[in-house]
DNA sequence: ACGCACTCCGTAAACGTTTACGAATGTATG
DNA sequence: CATACATTCGTAAACGTTTACGGAGTGCGT
């Protein structure tokens, strides 16, 4: 089947008629568009995008962009397959399909992002990993690219954008904690440039404050999210001299590492240190002792980003009227073994 | 910058002498090429992609198809977002880019692939999770379609696809276990129809008639390749009613379910059951006990995987000759502390 | 002076689709 | 019966790009 114009010859009807039959358009007989589609779909005809984005001037093609940067690689997880299946519950609706766009490690991610607008593979964007000023946010703005960020960034006044309820989190997280007797709390971060990972420490450090805690910088343990970098917070944990007796991590898999060099040390997590963990973990009651455990439901996510990116595509506001535009997603605690510890005891 | 008519408009050249500037077509004086990219690079002009589609034939786009099934989804690692490293290393070259295209959980793979190459959003295809009889491939290869398999199938007699030396890991393994007096070893399979878990189990079972074994169907245990399949197989294992003294994972993580669910019967993976991994595993030193496993290096089995691809592709052929057409990828064993059980000390 | 080859560039057609416009037909209204 | 309107369809232009073709200019050998 080569185009729309075999089609209609084949039908004897001329390749207007056809593409409005195809297109639901309303002026073309009943009769008419049932012949028409059955005889694309005999044929297997299916419209090339190409012809059709040219003349429309839309491809009908989210990105979802995403680092293939080392780091990322090394503690990839589930999260953007899970937001992913969100994602496409909504487009599928429209018609809209969602292709994954890794910005290669060795390529500027604002440079890579312009290159795949320019050449138009995608009509909108979904960014993530946001820094705390990130070009790409002011150049979507600008260019008016509808796009949603996955994360803050302090790039613009006013852009549309869900983030994790960083705030929520510290503070459920150091609540249980107290309540147990502990004071010394340390936390992970990772030394990018990443949103996440300031808004991460601020609101620990506001939580401490609510708490009466002062915030002591040592215990902002600067380590990259991954196995590797758990081992490594575990190692400069132990260094300390007046060693925390909790720690949260920014990262779920963290865990694994940190684990691994308490006990080598002989410290119990769950026993000599309590653990909490961060970000979906369906994994973390798998660990021993099980990790306490904030968790997101992606695909939720997903769709409520979705429906933030079409609320901002001119084609389909009139489908998501009064959305808002800054969504704090919140967390949902699952308790584990991690945390078992309690300080009040040995006061 | 609207299109290269008003960029030809502004230099006062004609529109199809700017085109052929600027990708680098021969007959052009090299002082105005350089005035053409000049004034593109300053107004930043890029080519619209759907007008060179449309003219060409091609978008110059290749599409890495992944299942975003809840299975997927559940196990995601780093498995993709390496190799996709390596691809983009490949294809940079010839200006192609690359878009990962998740396949909807409630899509059947088989009419997804279709609709993406028949709206001719990509030009050519690399398919993953290879099922036994696989209609992608069938399909594919009638349509002409250039593409490559991450996985052999019994689908066609001849394509181009990279697999894994499952053949190589299972003899590795199982020479290491037997070197240990290991007689009784089990194996995870997951229940799919995926070729992997197949030809995982084949391998196995001949390694162990290599070595004079008597394969026992009991001790192939069908779980999901996750935490909570490795929990689940370590409870079916333990029911055994003649326990095996070894277990091969098919996927590294699912020793963090495993170990778990040994330990809870004091059982002591390392100690009391050698255990043995496969895939991947930057991760799986920072297990405890740390975890033996195959390792694969992803980025280059992304850039064999690209250059196999664009072989088989007419516009880029002459760059890739005499390359082959299938590869059967070895694995590196990297040794842990997990199969230190000796048997042999025990009979 | 002529022909020829060579370099460089402009012209216009083509890719497959959507859509504004108007034509043709049928039907209701005065 | 003339007019108005609704329904259905065909015609042709337009989207932005590449490229076959040919033309203009230049240099060279005869």
């Amino acid at each position: 089947m080569k185009g729309i114009r075999q089609l209609a010859e084949h039908l004897d009807i001329s390749i207007g008629t056809v593409s409005r039959a195809l297109n639901g358009k309303p002026d073309v007989n009943e009769e008419t568009r049932r012949r028409v589609l059955a005889a694309a779909e005999e044929l297997g005809y299916v419209a090339n995008q190409s012809g059709r984005s040219l003349r429309q001037g839309e491809t009908k093609v989210i990105g979802l962009m995403i680092e293939s940067s080392k780091e990322t690689v090394e503690n990839a997880d589930n999260f953007f397959l899970g937001v992913t299946s969100g994602l496409q519950s909504v487009f599928a609706r429209h018609k809209l399909d969602l292709v994954m766009l890794p910005c290669p490690s060795d390529e500027d991610p604002h440079e890579y992002l312009k290159r795949m607008v320019a050449r138009r593979i995608v009509d909108a964007m979904i960014i993530s990993d946001t820094q705390r000023v990130d070009r790409r946010i002011d150049f979507l703005s600008r260019a008016k690219i509808p796009f949603v960020a996955l994360g803050r960034s302090l790039s613009a006044a006013n852009f549309p954008w869900i983030d994790l309820d960083f705030e929520g989190v510290a503070d459920h997280a150091v609540e249980r904690l107290t309540a147990r007797g502990h004071r010394r709390i340390a936390i992970t971060a990772p030394s990018s440039e990443a949103n996440l990972g300031y808004l991460f420490v601020e609101s620990y450090r506001r939580a401490l404050e609510r708490h009466d805690i002062a915030f002591d910088p040592a215990l902002v343990i600067h380590v990259k999210s991954s196995e590797q970098g758990g081992y490594q917070a575990a190692h400069e944990l132990l260094l300390l001299e007046e060693r925390p007796t909790a720690v949260i991590l920014i990262y779920e898999l963290m865990a694994i590492g940190l684990y691994r060099r308490l006990m080598e040390s002989g410290v119990m997590p769950g026993r000599d240190l309590a653990v909490i963990g961060f970000r979906d973990a369906p994994r973390a009651r798998f660990l021993q002792p099980s990790l306490t455990c904030f968790r997101i439901s992606l695909y939720d996510l997903g769709v409520d980003l979705g429906r933030m990116l079409l609320a901002n595509m001119p084609a389909y506001r009139d489908f998501y009227p009064g959305g808002e535009r800054n969504i704090i997603w919140p967390l949902e605690l699952m308790p584990g073994e991690s945390d078992a510890f309690d300080v009040g005891a040995m006061v």
